[in-house]
DNA sequence: GTTAGCATGTAAGGAGTTACATGATTTT
DNA sequence: AAAATCATGTAACTCCTTACATGCTAAC
């Protein structure tokens, strides 16, 4: 079977994270907020109950801080590392190059550990991905020509944004792509690349 | 209190689509698809309870269609058209300018039926939803610039994306708060493109 | 001394999906 | 005759949020 079906994308940001250094759960919260930038933050009422199930799972271990260590007294913390199987189990799901790993929800996570996945795999998921964004954008696009004398301008405009964002997504992909293949290692400049025309990139 | 808390965009979208004509569920969630162009399409399992829910708060009426009508015996369909309340509802939600309309949820319903809603709502719906995503620009930003350092070059990359796309989202705010403004007529266009750079890859 | 931030949790419920169930009609 | 699409629905489940509950620590 592929590694999980669902909603294991806050399972795979806690053990990415973990995988860099052991945390607690308030501080864990932040650094998901902030490595995967949405819109809303994730709750407390999440990420408790998930931290739990991955100790029953065996994913984590706890330990809590000593209190009377030093002179200030800090609140009990409760720290979370990665067991063995936690380790595993992450390096089972990076490696997961399924179409599970391109879905809207799963696709920032895993990108965001990409450091810590194979090239190969890296490569996989940002075509999978591309491709996934292209049949939407073909979709779109279809609609918006069939159906846009029936439509005021607002419905228009937004359809229109619509198309202009998922293919704005779909050039980011590219370039990440077309990255990975040479493997670029040069920063981030506006250095034209060689005007020979790139061997099976198609232009977008 | 304002109009409702949550999860009215559902709602919403089918009161403004009803609203516009009668129509049977399957050609309903085809219809919301293709105007909340959402990636996820909309599953006749939230679709259907949604609709009885509707009908039961006297918001719809439905009507079968007549079976042995013509020479072609199409199935029986249900077909839904708006009651008077219905009517109420929906001039009642449109009207809501209200923070729940600037939510990441309810924002693309609200613009998709801007044509029925008055200029001044449309105004403080457009400028709420931009200084809601500026809060949100500011806090990534600032995010960005502390943790870049410390991140490898995949997670800033996300984090540097995040940031353009919800800048590229603020400009198009401006540009149709701008047209509100002065009400041209003309249909937001993109910038002339100038001669420049060949639409080549630009550096990641 | 009171507010703001740190820190951990639980209970109830909302909004949606998937999988299941059924059957007619149209196209190949 | 089979496959695709039209058409309607239900049950179970998932993931998540809100609201509640509790208490410590730092700053003003």
């Amino acid at each position: 079977m592929p590694v999980g079906r669902r909603g294991e994308t806050l399972e795979l940001a806690v053990l990415g994270l973990l995988h860099e250094s052991p945390m607690h759960g308030y501080e864990l919260r932040k650094q998901v907020d902030s490595v995967l930038g949405r819109s809303r933050l994730l709750s407390y009422g999440s990420l408790y109950p998930a931290l739990k199930k991955m100790l029953r799972a065996g994913l984590l271990a706890e330990h809590t801080t000593p209190t009377g260590d030093g002179p200030v007294t800090r609140r009990q913390r409760i720290v979370y590392e990665l067991t063995p199987a936690g380790h595993e189990r992450f390096t089972g799901l990076v490696a997961d190059v399924g179409p599970a790993a391109w879905e809207d929800d799963s696709f920032d996570v895993r990108f965001a550990f990409f450091a810590r996945t194979d090239m190969e795999a890296r490569l996989r998921i940002l075509e999978g991905r591309r491709s996934r964004l292209e049949e939407r954008l073909h979709r779109v696009q279809q609609q918006l020509e069939r159906t846009q004398r029936q439509m005021d301008r607002y419905a228009t405009e937004l359809q229109r944004h619509g198309v202009e964002s998922v293919e704005r997504e779909v050039r980011w992909l590219s370039d990440l792509i077309n990255a990975e293949r040479h493997d670029v290692r040069e920063p981030v400049t506006d250095q034209p690349p060689p005007p020979a025309p790139p061997p099976g990139v198609q232009s977008v």
